[in-house]
DNA sequence: AAGCATAACAACCGCCGGCGG
DNA sequence: TCCGCCGGCGGTTGTTATGCT
């Protein structure tokens, strides 16, 4: 059994106050953010978990993180990353320049999510509710047609594959993206396609190819000639730097 | 003005994988 | 190989602010 990172009864809890604040800053200037946070907390002279001033330096305190209010511009980003890659805060924050994990996903939580659902969008799926379902014709597997795959963000974890309709017809439960409004996800798993897809992306100006591979479902993405593996969700933080941004929106999948 | 509901924000919790002894 | 420490990460909860009746 792990020990606690902190004796919990000698550690303050809940907000923060300007000489907490004060003291892990003088701290930090003093010698530097890298270290032992666990054991900055004593140092430092504060009563908190190590854990706790990580945090509140990385969300708060760091010189570079921007405060504040997220534009149009933001809230696009946050929601087409959100469309690719489901809940992985760091990965989308990672292209937010000053903004942190935590207040992407608080962002997220009480204000896109919100927004999309008044949109009549459902936020985890991307996609349009029932209601708001425009008519697909079937055998139609052009880019207007295509849905989107909410569950990209589950793929590494479950290896979920994102897929085409690969000429299977359209059915009454496809998916449409608010974003992107175009990939198709295939809800069948063990029907995987196993040849390599492009497809486009209307809204979305993301060039990047998601491979599974079989038999270790090993997920890929691949940029230009980069190749980044990724043997498990974890290690996706490699990728979020070789996401990129293209005047031709193409994603190409295969498996 | 008071009380309640909801939104927005801040922080904590616990799991997980990497790493070193 | 095992074990414990550490930090990253995402989910969740707690607190404060704001709006409405």
């Amino acid at each position: 059994m792990r020990k606690p990172c902190c004796d919990k009864r000698d550690t303050n809890k809940g907000t923060w106050s300007k000489q907490e604040d004060e003291k892990l800053l003088n701290y930090i200037r003093k010698n530097g953010e890298a270290g032992c946070w666990r054991t900055l907390p004593r140092a430092a002279g504060l009563l908190r978990c190590g854990k706790s001033c990580k945090l509140r330096w990385i969300n708060y305190l760091r010189p570079d993180v921007k405060i504040g209010n997220f534009g149009e511009d933001e809230d696009d980003l946050i929601i087409k990353l959100h469309a690719l890659l489901g809940n992985r805060w760091s990965l989308i924050a990672g292209r937010l320049p000053g903004r942190t994990d935590n207040e992407v996903k608080n962002y997220w939580n009480s204000h896109l999510r919100r927004k999309l659902i008044n949109m009549g969008i459902d936020p985890n799926k991307h996609s349009l509710t029932r209601h708001n379902r425009p008519h697909h014709n079937s055998n139609t597997n052009t880019s207007a047609s295509a849905t989107l795959i909410s569950s990209a963000s589950k793929l590494p974890k479950s290896h979920k594959c994102i897929a085409p309709p690969n000429n299977k017809p359209w059915r009454d439960n496809d998916q449409v993206s608010d974003a992107a409004s175009c990939l198709l996800e295939d809800e069948d798993d063990d029907n995987l396609p196993c040849s390599t897809t492009q497809y486009q992306l209307p809204d979305l100006n993301l060039e990047l190819t998601i491979s599974v591979s079989a038999p270790n479902s090993t997920a890929k993405l691949e940029q230009h000639d980069h190749q980044i593996q990724e043997p498990n969700h974890k290690q996706c933080s490699n990728i979020s730097s070789d996401l990129h941004f293209s005047s031709t929106p193409t994603l190409l999948l295969f498996h």
